[in-house]
RNA sequence: UGACACCGUGUGGA
DNA sequence: TCCACACGGTGTCA
């Protein structure tokens, strides 16, 4: 669960895309005017990679620490995408507690499908916006799945996973008490349980790390960033065709 | 036993410290934007009182950026104001991690007074260096002090300010604990910790920003690069006089 | 005590 | 543009 980075050199001794740091330093130390720069999935790396340097919009959050395994080795970011349909949700809340929004990319058939942004809250934490990701990753799911799909939903929140899929049930059968106080976000959780209990023989609900690089919560972030800045209330698509770059250079400010 | 409180007030009638509420009370009542805040102790007011209220409330990020470098620049202009004794502190480290030094350079009555550098690390870290800075700026501090001199530490590294001024406290609550982990440096900031105690009545550390050509923090800075080039472990005079342009043309960090 | 997430800050280097 | 060193807060649960 390392982070894998890649690096874009659009100048350098041998363009293209590199797996690790020192790899690509190679490319471009020494080189005069070489343009280069990380990115936090390959499809993204790609797609910067053909729009060319040019834009300065830069991935403000790209540092965020998480240590590189040592050698440029292949993650995982395949393992968890290999159902006929993958769903990924997210939630961003900035600050938290505070303006939220949710995010959800849609994989059918291994080939990115839709992208969905919206559910505005003004008013919203963290874990109130990923929950919104689950509950509408599961609509989206229950569709699916009736349409006789093998279906997958990835979510980087433990605690939205474990809310709805493990804990529901004990505090159900506690007629949705908790001896430790209230159950928070109580009604977002019943509304996504209820989906969840339709499917749950049907579907599998996994845990993705955030920020690793995983093409679909990468997508997904950005939309739920999208979410936020356009104050979208709804949940609406985002039109196709995918600009990937485009929408991963998207910023407030 | 009633407890002593201290409260800060930032924006208000009249910002500082005040020891009862009802006096506090007076001056953020009917203030629009008012921020205030209650401390155990009156060094962790003054250190927050320095450090600013801290918590953002706006959203708008490009005209809340804007507006706090403003009022950011007046504070520390203000504060940043000759006194008696100026202790400037800086620590370099090439590369990070690796060999480490420190650099200090004091002003007496606002004139260029004494160079020190030294405390080399053969296997340091950036802040191990300010640290350092930091923990040998506070022991010339407490002679000038001793001597009712009127004294200022300024240090370009929030994280050894807010280490030894503002997160020891909460450290020492708690046995010098962290509930993410341990708390690295630690021999170090108690050690700081210890001194400005002592002193804490008595003198103000200011952040001034690195790389901004203040005189005292770019002296400091070559002489932290001085001494890692001499690998001078032991903490060393430069010898008078001062050639003040000769030394800021020596290499930088 | 642990886990996941969501935000924020500064510095040291190439 | 890249790397690394260090830290704070809140949201939530078992």
């Amino acid at each position: 669960m390392a982070k894998q980075k890649f690096y874009v050199v659009w100048r350098g001794m041998a363009p293209g895309i590199y797996t690790s740091w020192p790899e690509a330093e190679k490319q471009v130390k020494g080189v005069a005017g070489a343009r280069y720069k990380s990115f936090a999935s390959r499809a993204e790396a790609e797609a910067a990679l053909q729009s060319g340097p040019g834009k300065s919009t830069g991935t403000k959050k790209a540092s965020k620490d998480r240590k590189s395994q040592a050698s440029g080795d292949k993650v995982t970011a395949k393992a968890s995408r290999w159902h006929e349909v993958d769903i990924y949700c997210d939630g961003a809340c900035d600050p938290n507690p505070g303006p939220a929004g949710t995010g959800l990319a849609v994989y059918r058939d291994h080939a990115l499908s839709e992208l969905w942004y919206g559910l505005f809250n003004p008013a919203g934490t963290n874990n109130t916006a990923e929950l919104q990701g689950l509950l509408h990753a599961l609509k989206l799911a229950k569709s699916a799945v009736e349409g006789g799909r093998q279906t997958a939903i990835h979510c980087d929140s433990r605690y939205a996973i474990d809310c709805v899929t493990k804990w529901a049930f004990g505090w159900k059968s506690r007629d949705w008490t908790r001896k430790t106080g209230p159950i928070m976000n109580l009604a977002l959780i019943q509304d996504a349980h209820a989906v969840y209990l339709e499917l749950v023989d049907r579907i599998t609900v996994l845990h993705v790390p955030g920020h690793a690089g995983i093409e679909g919560n990468e997508l997904a972030d950005r939309m739920s960033m999208l979410a936020i800045q356009k104050a979208e209330t709804d949940l609406v698509p985002c039109p196709p065709p995918f600009d990937i770059s485009a929408l991963l250079a998207l910023e407030r400010g």
